[in-house]
DNA sequence: AACGGCTCGC
DNA sequence: CTGCGAGCCGTTC
């Protein structure tokens, strides 16, 4: 969207809107990508394909979407962020009676000054700028430790963000025209393919928490619509049951078993998955997701607040289990240390410069990008696939429906209450179909009158 | 304006 | 010392 206050674009953040009054600028980027990037994909088939069969028919759906934009109801909002202020206050006051004085519960170095030097309570942790840290994770476990101010700081900057971020901004934000919101979505911004969306950010909308669904009820299909929300299930591991052929990992999907549950029970020994109990499954879910981001014994240990002996031992029993997926860890870092790139299963390529760096933090942190990138690069592909499939669906079909948002696994849309079920049966249908893997794609498709309903 | 610290999402 | 983003506020220059 023009217009933009003081935030410099980026080039590559530059919205093309096809059939806009910027048509014939449009043009002119357009043209201006192809003979900066074409010279450089025309020897590499894969990503000359990428290029112009996903992301160039991609640019005229994603500009679709934005001009379409998603209703939020305004009203909602603003009564939440009178609400919030209100708690926000209470909470202040609570605040400064523990610290004796008045201080910014939104200043991490007054926060720090009150903790470690007033109170002297222990430093858990420093930033890499090396202050104390006052993160989550820190002000979580002083309040474990039966400390009160932290507790309330805790409480505090989960409703500012709530507020300051979502709340109070996106009012502000609703088109004047079309009484909507319409992000940005940027196709060459993140290294691994995947969108990323701006102004507002409708990829970060809340979910987690109680407060932060009630955010995304404000977000509400138009009149005699329904909100339709598909997204795909455990896609990250279903690529990297794929791409590491790993038999036990294939089984686990082929049977369409809950895989975090099937995970547990193997590394913890359960005779049946019906053993598990829900600590063993969420300490294997936290293996899966740290095998997705490449994570160390050490970080592992740290997430489940366990000690890194243990962490490791699980680590260890995980690869005896699962060796197909050791095998393509250890494939994939090599790959990366001989080539300099990784792949998707599309071939899309992340570059990794740093992958031989002498310094050995770098070094790392490049072997890590390297392991997630083909998993996260590749749902990024597939989902991709799935939009152009949706789109050539509407454009021959004209059902009665928008396609409103994507979240990186998931499609957001709102459909016609007549063609509910149809429709949703036919976004399932595309968006499972978008790729074939050596295990199914699952989708799940959600209905309700709100963006939270619809989960 | 730039940066650090933090927190929201997948 | 787990990957990829956007964006807020406070602080510093």
């Amino acid at each position: 969207m023009a217009g933009k206050g003081a935030k410099q674009l980026t080039f590559d953040q530059v919205p093309l809107e096809a059939a806009s009054p910027y048509a014939a600028e449009d043009a002119d980027i357009t043209l201006r990508l192809h003979q900066a990037l074409w010279p450089k994909l025309e020897s590499e088939p894969s990503l000359a394909r990428l290029y112009s069969e996903l992301e160039v028919p991609l640019l005229t759906v994603l500009s679709k979407i934005e001009r379409t934009g998603v209703v939020v109801d305004s009203a909602m909002l603003e009564q939440q962020s009178r609400e919030l202020a209100v708690t926000m206050h209470d909470l202040e006051q609570q605040a400064y009676e523990i610290a004796g004085r008045t201080f910014n519960l939104g200043s991490p170095k007054q926060i720090g000054h009150i903790f470690f030097e007033e109170l002297e309570l222990p430093v858990i942790s420093k930033t890499p700028k090396g202050a104390p840290s006052t993160a989550e994770s820190v002000l979580q476990e002083l309040a474990d430790q039966g400390h009160d101010l932290p507790a309330l700081i805790l409480q505090h900057r989960g409703l500012s963000k709530l507020k300051s971020t979502y709340t109070d901004k996106l009012p502000l934000m609703v088109d004047r025209d079309s009484g909507r919101v319409h992000t940005s979505y940027h196709q060459a911004v993140a290294a691994t393919g995947r969108l990323s969306s701006s102004d507002p950010n409708l990829q970060n909308i809340p979910v987690r928490s109680e407060e932060g669904r009630r955010i995304r009820q404000a977000f509400i299909p138009a009149p005699g619509y329904r909100m339709v929300a598909a997204d795909y299930s455990q896609i990250e591991l279903r690529i990297m049951a794929h791409l590491s052929g790993d038999e036990g990992l294939l089984r686990a999907f082929a049977e369409g078993v809950d895989v975090h549950r099937a995970t547990a029970a193997e590394v913890f020994g359960a005779t049946s998955p019906d053993e598990v109990t829900s600590d063993q499954r969420r300490s294997a879910k936290a293996i899966n997701f740290g095998l997705i981001y490449g994570m160390s014994a050490f970080g592992l240990a740290k997430q489940l607040g366990i000690g890194r002996g243990d962490a490791q031992s699980y680590v260890d029993l995980y690869f005896e289990r699962y060796p197909g997926v050791q095998a393509f860890m250890d494939s994939t870092r090599l790959e990366a240390h001989e080539k300099g790139y990784v792949e998707t299963v599309f071939g899309r390529r992340l570059y990794l410069p740093e992958i031989n760096s002498r310094n050995g933090m770098r070094r790392a942190a490049a072997e890590r990008t390297a392991i997630n990138a083909p998993m996260q690069g590749t749902a990024s592909d597939i989902i991709k696939r799935a939009m152009l499939a949706v789109s050539s669906w509407i454009e021959k079909e004209q059902p009665p429906l928008r396609m409103m948002m994507q979240v990186h696994d998931e499609l957001v849309f709102e459909v016609r209450e007549e063609q509910l079920e149809v429709c949703s049966a036919k976004i399932r249908e595309l968006m499972e179909g978008a790729a074939e893997l050596k295990v199914p794609l699952v989708v799940d498709v959600g209905v309700g009158d709100n963006w939270d309903e619809a989960h």
